[in-house]
RNA sequence: CGGGGAGUAGCGCAGUUUGGUAGCGCAUCUGGUUUGGGACCAGAGGGUCGCAGGUUCGAAUCCUGUCUCCCCGACCA
């Protein structure tokens, strides 16, 4: 292909709007195009690379014995109520009707519709197992959509969704899945993670993410440093300690602390270490009930830990200063457990502590000599801290969590009955019993994946594509393109590179060499080929490695095969 | 939702305080000189200044309303 006849346009200058690498290089090589927020247009060259990715998917997939289905994007509401998903999803479902007063959703996600599918075809045990997959356009209503494609309201997606007999074949189907998962991914050549995670409200109860490791992600994970476990913050045991500890104080009595404002206040003022002394927090689930969680000073609530502990539907939410006020007649900084009516919720940590101190739920007071349950009764002992850099692997011995962040592009969860049931999903056992169907789904954000790649291989110049990515595997600047003799090099170099099956991106504007050599770092594709005048008399050319920037001087003979040494 | 900021040419911005012919850089077009790491000179095209209303002889600029976009916050006890 050549460029004076593509659409492509680079730009010299980011848009004032994209913040991390990977969302300005895609913009400035001509890969995106914003048309609102999180709406953006694929470029040509972006399209020939997620193509390579869903190609690769499908590949994978179709070794795992996936088929490929197409669903409807536009989804009747009738269909969510029947999961109750209608309203439970929120504003992240985006909603309307047609001129008939119908309302109807923009798929988000497609459980309910898969589901639909299936029950009306699958009616015996000999109709399973199947996993059937789709790559098609998501849309979810993003409160804020940031970062490119990284973050987005319009994406695309593989969606997968095995439907089994028993729970237990539901297993095999997400290890075989998670198995193409990973053969996917290693087709990419990214650092990427497998990490455990919550669930969400997609439901289920085994959940798996995969990360690929970029600063800019926003995930946290904690990866151990000897072993091969890695799990998503929001669910990484935080293995305690369980340390003991007495404080110097028997009795249950009031204090003053005059400004004691924060642990850190506390520490100071008693002299006691902050991990000796407990703070109190409390959240609300969304039915406005009021939890008081207990931590140790130097941990932090891990919100979705109490999801779980308390088995809600969502994370609960922080009280405001106002409503701590409303409920311990304290602000902030003053409160403890005792005295209130709401359930208390210890950290596991906190087991062995006796005799400490915690607010007295008066503005500069707080009790010390606290026990419990002498002092006030405890209804969960759970660990709802937050992980840190440093705790030991839960897995292994030696292993300790080592803090990264990632972006999550791969997810596979166990589901179970869940959808089946609710949308009676059933099918007839070698009993003639009637069952309800096992259910997996397993997602790969494909155009996030795409960027992700990018943010975490690029450099100063541009991106530098990965070869199984890459739009194009080579890039032959001509330098000349109004000489004869040059052209005709360049032609015929197109065609041996071509019989090799490599593609080729000729760049034969007319403009000069500086240029010419700024925007094939930029746009980075993975060998970049230079013909001019002089290499041409010499008949050797320069060929550069886009990764190493390396540069070699090679004959020019042997450039298809110095061009299929670099690319394997 | 809360807080902050911004809408002026395809992109990046100045001009608004103090009302008086719409500006700069990049990009684009023409001619010329250049030509191995984002060239230079000369000329040109392109904007109802987000939208609506108001004040005024006169509004990008002042007032009112409205829409849109961007950033930050959701971690503190």
């Amino acid at each position: 292909m050549k460029w004076s006849q593509t659409h492509l346009f680079t730009f010299k200058e980011a848009p004032n709007d994209a913040e991390i690498a990977s969302h300005q290089l895609m913009v400035r090589a001509g890969l995106i195009k914003k048309l609102g927020p999180g709406l953006y247009t694929f470029g040509t060259f972006a399209l020939r690379s997620l193509r390579k990715f869903e190609a690769i998917i499908r590949e994978e997939l179709e070794k795992a014995q996936c088929q490929e289905v197409l669903m409807p994007m536009v989804h009747p509401r009738e269909l969510w109520e029947e999961t109750g998903r209608w309203s439970e999803m929120g504003d992240g479902l985006l909603k309307f009707k047609n001129r008939n007063d119908q309302w109807f959703c923009l798929g988000a996600t497609h459980e309910e519709v898969i589901t639909d599918y299936v029950r009306n075809d699958i009616k015996s045990y000999r109709h399973l197992p199947h996993t059937l997959y789709q790559i098609q356009t998501k849309y979810r209503d993003e409160v804020r959509p940031r970062f490119g494609l990284m973050r987005c309201r319009e994406f695309i997606m593989k969606d997968a969704y095995s439907f089994d007999r028993t729970e237990e074949d539901a297993h095999k189907s997400y290890d075989r899945l998670f198995q193409a998962y990973q053969n996917i991914f290693d087709r990419l050549g990214v650092k990427y993670r497998h990490v455990m995670a919550d669930s969400g409200n997609i439901g289920g109860n085994k959940s798996q993410e995969f990360q690929v490791i970029a600063e800019a992600g926003e995930d946290a994970l904690m990866i151990c440093d000897s072993c091969e476990y890695a799990a998503n913050v929001e669910i990484a045991p935080s293995i305690s300690k369980k340390e003991t500890y007495q404080g110097e104080f028997s009795e249950l009595e009031k204090f003053d602390t005059p400004g004691f404002r924060s642990i850190a206040d506390l520490a100071k003022g008693t002299g006691v270490a902050e991990k000796y002394l407990v703070k109190t927090m409390f959240l609300k689930d969304e039915e406005e009930k009021a939890y008081c969680i207990l931590l140790r000073g130097d941990d932090e609530v891990n919100d979705v830990k109490v999801k779980s502990l308390l088995g809600l539907k969502n994370p609960p939410e922080m009280l405001t200063e106002a409503e701590v006020k409303e409920l311990t007649s304290a602000s902030p900084g003053s409160c403890g457990p005792i005295g209130l009516d709401i359930p208390v919720i210890i950290d596991e940590a906190l087991e062995n502590y006796s005799q400490f101190m915690v607010g007295a739920n008066e503005d500069d007071k707080h009790f010390r000599g606290v026990s419990f349950p002498r002092d006030f009764k405890v209804d969960k002992i759970g660990d709802v801290k937050l992980a840190k850099q440093g705790d030991q692997c839960p897995n292994c011995a030696e292993g300790k969590y080592q803090n990264v962040r990632g972006i999550e592009v791969g997810h596979c969860f166990y589901l179970g009955k869940k959808y089946a049931e609710k949308l009676n999903a059933n099918f007839l056992d070698e009993n003639g019993k009637s069952q309800i169907i096992e259910m997996g789904c397993y997602g790969i954000g494909v155009s996030r994946t795409i960027q992700a790649v990018i943010e975490q291989s690029h450099d100063d110049n541009g991106i530098v594509w990965p070869r199984n990515l890459a739009p194009f595997d080579v890039h032959i600047c001509n330098l000349d393109p109004k000489k004869e003799e040059v052209s005709s090099v360049v032609d015929s170099l197109v065609r041996d590179l071509q019989a090799k099956g490599f593609e080729v991106f000729e760049d034969d504007r007319k403009e000069r060499p500086g240029v010419k050599f700024k925007d094939a770092d930029l746009i980075g594709l993975p060998v970049r080929i230079v013909v001019g005048g002089k290499g041409v008399a010499n008949a050797e050319l320069e060929v550069v490695d886009r990764k190493t920037l390396e540069k070699s001087v090679v004959k020019i003979a042997d450039i298809p095969t110095f061009v299929e040494k670099l690319l394997s």
